[in-house]
DNA sequence: TGAAATTACTTTAAGCTTAAAATAATTGTC
DNA sequence: GACAATTATTTTAAGCTTAAAGTAATTTCA
């Protein structure tokens, strides 16, 4: 590569031309085409067989396990997406009757949504056969190789974590 | 976290459901939030800092390890997105004058696209950036936890091929 | 109390993404 | 050489996604 001119903050302890992170950056390719592949695979299989979007699988998913719903602001931050994007999935989801809107006992400003009867059903159709689908794909791992992924990404995780909270306070 | 009981609708075939596939389930769940954590916050840097989007990015990315270009259809397959997803994307970095597209030599269909110069240098100085990101975010992992890693997602992508041309050839 | 800040949500604009259909060029087959 | 099949790409329609701005309700606190 080439030289690189070393910042202005020399005072730090990365003076010198850090090394290079390729194992790192390696990683995160695999990570990232691995997640790819079968995101891709499970979002063309609910298509196909229940003509669903994978987006509205992963809300009504979140739904299945709150009974008693939850609000648009709970959703989108298990969902790890916008406010925006929630908004509109519970649009076409109770358009489609499979998601019920009810304004918040102590807060006007809120409202919970929760799975219907036809939505609770439809998904829980849906995931059984979801879940086969997944056992499938990683259907060569033994469960050893599962418990150390899952440690592993685990670890990863809570690295990347930091790394979020430590730019964001500082 | 529940303990694998059937909740509710216990009248249903679930008593000769086969094996729950939890684990693998779980697995999965965990493997896509943590792509999806790390990506976001890719994805706000790339923007914060370069103002580009995720998808130029890894357009770029790609082009920049083919110094004499590709054809649009060589890089929908390597970005693993749709042909018409490349079109789009090629269209916008072209307007910005980072890609240049030219016709193929022995094929009239296809057009070859690469890098500008001004589009390397600016992938170049964000590469480097993004590289120390990646650095950062998977910091906490030691080089034995990031080869074991390797490891095993190569065995989940292999698994996942696995099911993806089972089910295509059946 | 009441103004300021925060919170919950929606709207908007721009861009990303896909599947499917359409177009155009090439290849295979007789 | 015809002509069917394949291939490379583009177009289209629908939906997803985000950031940013806007609206309305609630909370904070002087």
């Amino acid at each position: 590569m080439d030289e690189g001119i070393i910042p202005l903050d020399a005072e730090t302890k990365v003076s010198e031309r850090p090394a290079d992170h390729e194992a790192e950056l390696r990683l995160w390719l695999r990570l990232l085409t691995c997640t790819t592949l079968i995101e891709g695979e499970v979002r063309r299989r609910l298509r196909d067989e229940f003509d669903v979007t994978l987006p509205r699988f992963d809300l009504m998913a979140q739904l299945d396990k709150a009974p008693n719903g939850m609000t648009l602001g709970e959703l989108s931050q298990r969902m790890m997406v916008s406010n925006g994007n929630v908004t509109g999935l519970a649009e076409r989801l109770a358009e489609q009757g499979l998601l019920d809107r009810r304004a918040a006992p102590n807060d006007r400003r809120a409202q919970i949504v929760s799975l219907t009867a036809e939505g609770r059903r439809a998904f829980r159709a849906m995931a059984r056969t979801h879940e086969d689908w997944i056992a499938e794909i990683f259907g060569s791992l033994g469960a050893g190789e599962i418990e150390q992924l899952m440690a592993l990404l685990a670890k990863t995780k809570s690295s990347a974590r930091k790394a979020l909270t430590e730019r964001q306070t500082s």
